[in-house]
DNA sequence: AGTACGCCCTGGCCGC
DNA sequence: TGCGGCCAGGGCGTAC
């Protein structure tokens, strides 16, 4: 699943094909895909002419910047950006539920089998406030102390790491890794962690987000580059999808719990 | 306001 | 080999 380093790879994958350059055909033949805000036909007629000026991310959010208005693009589960050079290549399948043609050859195609992946229209001017997106945890704002600020509440701290509206762009994955990196359990409440704990998944948030990225993101099931390459973070994973096997730090078993409805992985021995 | 939970969707897997 | 049934899960709407 596309989580914040999916979603910034496929980004960087993205400038030197699309950036500047101007979109002279569009189909989006989904209409699930723009539900949030206009029809597919609304969406597309906006696009058509348009120069993508900026591509920009937030959280899990990519912003394709085209002057007034952005095109912002969620991955949803399965969403894939795939770009296709020239007219050969790469083929549009039942799954590709849009279609970007631009200036001088080259498409950007929008594949997503599960549908939970959105395309929509918003002001550029307000687009990122609009979407009340929490704290960018690769930002220099995203400090021990903004953590400790958002750690209010009861809940469980896994359950708090995925909520978008305190921090932007930490999944499934992702928040399980950081948290065995940190040394905590996912099922301790978010307010019981100790300044010393605070400080620990603090930097181990930032550490897993930037290896995410630096081996090309997390390829379990679906998640493909712009260029259609899997990542190779998964070989790192220390817990997520590993239960029933050894903890690569200990040996124990490494668990599997749901909780709020998501299933997250933990060491029973090197988590408290 | 903060929290909990059902729902959307489809390929893949399990059991018979 | 075939097929019904279940599961995964990001984010939203609704309920408490």
């Amino acid at each position: 699943m596309p989580e914040l380093p999916e979603v910034e790879v496929i980004r960087r994958d993205l400038v030197p094909h699309i950036q500047g350059r101007r979109i002279v055909e569009v189909s989006i033949t989904e209409r699930r895909l723009t539900r949030r805000r206009g029809t597919p036909a609304e969406v597309a007629a906006a696009l058509l002419g348009c120069r993508i000026t900026a591509l920009r991310r937030r959280g899990k959010f990519l912003f394709l910047d085209l002057g007034q208005e952005s095109l912002v693009v969620h991955l949803g589960m399965t969403g894939q950006l795939r770009w296709a050079e020239g007219r050969g290549g790469v083929k549009a399948d039942r799954h590709t539920h849009a279609v970007l043609s631009f200036e001088g050859g080259g498409r950007l195609l929008y594949r997503d089998t599960r549908k939970f992946g959105e395309m929509f229209l918003l002001p550029t001017a307000t687009a990122t406030e609009s979407l009340r997106i929490g704290i960018e945890p690769l930002h220099s704002a995203f400090t021990p102390r903004a953590l400790q600020q958002a750690c209010r509440g009861r809940r469980s701290i896994k359950t708090l790491l995925l909520d978008q509206t305190r921090i932007a762009g930490i999944g499934n994955i992702y928040a399980d890794e950081a948290l065995f990196r940190a040394g905590i359990r996912p099922t301790r409440r978010a307010d019981s962690l100790r300044p010393e704990e605070i400080r620990r998944l603090h930097d181990a948030i930032r550490r897993v987000l930037r290896a995410g990225i630096r081996h090309r993101g997390s390829s379990i099931s679906d998640y493909r580059d712009a260029c259609g390459r899997p990542g190779r973070f998964a070989a790192q994973h220390r817990v997520y999808h590993r239960h029933g096997m050894p903890c690569r730090v200990c040996g124990a078993t490494i668990r599997r719990i749901l909780l709020g409805q998501r299933g997250t992985h933990y060491c029973p021995a090197c988590q408290h």
